[in-house]
DNA sequence: ATGGCCGGCGCAGCCGGA
């Protein structure tokens, strides 16, 4: 089966794109980001009739996350426990029964963190932290687990095409990779850089002409529990996509499983 | 030419993003 995460910067502006994807990727899970609709506004229809089932954790204008599946999941939880006073719609997590197999699959949209001065640094870090604390406790299930989506961190300097250019922003500021870096020591493999050590980057901004420069990051990321990375077959990023006529700024990160 | 954006909201121009 394949799962892919894409920070999509809107459904109603990215609508149109997300449904040729769809219908040309076929994926069996999508993790998306950044949907910037509440909940009711949500084109649900548009994407069921590509036959999808459609969960979303939505908010007006900011965040929000979704879950498209080929299967009706089995349950959903939306909010990252941990902070109950923490409005942001930044997570949602399903978990699908793939013939005899179940998958846990969570899509999240971790804080930016900037400016570092601000107080949404310390939201970022606290954010991690309660991320790490959920992610001990499934991986105790011993489940295929998959934890996708936009990190907001830029892991290694090779993950960026200018790093000194980020040594003072939150995407690279050492206290957020090291909360990273604690996260992927509880056993998780990230997909990308297992299966590839080369630069792959899923972001360029629409400024400064950062994309005909390939100034890009990668910030966005899937985490596999070590039951999900013995399956792993392929990962990789849809690099091409962000070509596309009204293209997000990230771009879909994939991987095969064997399920 | 050494700078250059985009989406949401809502109808001007600001906020937030990375």
């Amino acid at each position: 089966m394949k799962i892919a995460t894409w920070n999509i910067n809107g459904i109603k502006a990215r609508l149109n794109n997300l449904v040729v994807w769809l219908e040309q990727n076929q994926p069996d899970i999508v993790c998306l980001q950044e949907i910037k609709s509440c909940d009711e506004q949500f084109p649900y229809s548009s994407i069921e009739t590509l036959g999808y089932h459609v969960e979303t954790h939505g908010q007006k204008s900011f965040n929000g996350v979704a879950l498209l599946s080929r299967v009706t999941p089995d349950e959903i939880n939306r909010r990252l426990p941990g902070d109950i006073s923490d409005e942001q719609a930044r997570f949602i997590e399903g978990v699908y029964s793939i013939e005899k197999a179940v998958i846990r699959v969570a899509s999240l949209y971790l804080p930016n963190g900037n400016p570092i001065v601000s107080d949404k640094y310390p939201y970022k870090l606290s954010w991690i932290r309660r991320l790490r604390d959920f992610a001990a406790d499934r991986l105790c299930l011993e489940e295929p687990f998959i934890l996708a989506g936009d990190y907001n961190i830029i892991p290694t300097k090779i993950d960026a095409k200018n790093p000194t250019e980020w040594m003072e922003d939150a995407l690279f500021f050492l206290s957020a990779r090291k909360a990273f870096q604690e996260l992927i020591n509880l056993g998780f493999t990230d997909a990308i850089r297992a299966v590839n050590p080369e630069a792959q980057y899923t972001f360029w901004s629409y400024q400064a002409g950062a994309w005909s420069k390939n100034n890009g990051i990668r910030i966005d990321h899937l985490l596999l529990s070590p039951e999900a990375s013995d399956r792993l077959i392929q990962a990789f990023v849809q690099k091409k996509m962000r070509g596309w006529e009204k293209a997000s700024d990230h771009v879909p990160v994939w991987i095969e499983l064997d399920i």
